[in-house]
DNA sequence: CCTAGAACCTGCGAGC
DNA sequence: TGCTCGCAGGTTCTAG
């Protein structure tokens, strides 16, 4: 469910309510949770208590919090529908609570993930001397980081037999982009999402991740994303950028390029939505 | 090695 | 009222 611009809202939360924080214990409501921790929930909880968390970090959709000492940080996939929420201790659990950590501390609040379909989870990582957990090492940099590189992702993209949206949501080749973002980018480009990647000219590849980066940026100058409360910020407020959407979601309504009205196509287990006059399909479909 | 599609989950709204 | 179907911000496995 969330991409790059939600998963920062909720990176910034935790810096401000969780970080310099010491552990006092962590719970594990559902195994599944933790299933990319390969020791177990047992293991996992043991390994938090006592240790305190530092700085977040965060790479395209996945974020880390360091454990102080430990050459480990905890590692956060949203998947679908996760959230992470700082919470009054004395709150009820939600339906869909998965793990409870606790602090040592008198602040009176403690972490939550809460996870509706279990796509996400929480795991522990070695991390490199860079503090980069191993696991994401192979996850390309993305696009609001500024050591992303435009030449080589271009040069990826001629290399591929494949099309642009998929590219666009190939996380070894640009990260933190989602289905959200990726129609919303080729729609400002005037793109359609089949068009081959082994046509694009570098002019054309920077276009669009001029695109890329302008709608992650006003998504996130206005807390992201939200359609409904299953997007949140560390303390439950929803983002404002559903307002703003100028193609997802928008199927019968006027193209704000052109008047004609959008179209929406099931793709991939999802849904494409486009202009079908601003973004023509490529004359050779495969 | 590469790419396309299904699988993994739960819940909600639409239509019958 | 209650059933079935389609759909949802993502990743990962499998088949070809």
């Amino acid at each position: 469910m969330p991409e790059l611009p939600e998963v920062e809202i909720v990176r910034r939360g935790l810096e401000r309510w969780v970080a310099q924080r010491t552990v006092a214990d962590a719970e594990v409501l559902h195994p599944r949770a933790v299933r990319r921790h390969l020791a177990g929930a047992d293991d996992f909880a043991h390994r938090l208590k006592g240790h305190r968390i530092g700085t977040p970090s965060r790479r395209g959709k996945y974020l880390w919090l360091p454990l102080a000492d430990t050459g480990q940080a905890v590692l956060a996939h949203l998947g679908m529908s996760g959230q992470l929420l700082v919470q009054p201790q004395t709150a009820p659990d939600e339906k869909h609570l998965r793990v409870r950590v606790r602090f040592a501390d008198g602040l009176g609040t403690e972490l939550r993930f809460v996870d509706q379909r279990t796509f996400g989870g929480l795991s522990l990582h070695d991390t490199s001397a860079d503090g980069l957990p191993d696991v994401v090492a192979h996850i390309a940099r993305d696009p609001l980081d500024e050591l992303f590189d435009d030449e080589v992702f271009h040069r990826a993209l001629r290399r591929k037999r494949t099309t642009i949206k998929r590219a666009l949501l190939d996380q070894s080749l640009i990260s933190g982009v989602g289905n959200i973002y990726a129609d919303e980018a080729l729609w400002r480009a005037r793109l359609h999402y089949d068009r081959p990647t082994a046509t694009f000219t570098r002019p054309r590849t920077l276009t669009l991740l001029g695109h890329v980066r302008d709608v992650m940026n006003a998504a996130l100058a206005v807390g992201g994303t939200s359609f409904d409360s299953l997007y949140v910020n560390v303390n439950g407020e929803s983002g404002y950028f559903d307002r703003s959407l100028d193609a997802y979601g928008r199927e019968g309504l006027p193209c704000r390029h052109c008047g004609t009205p959008m179209r929406r196509r099931p793709w991939m287990n999802r849904s494409s939505y486009y202009c079908p006059r601003c973004q023509r399909p490529p004359r050779v479909s495969s």
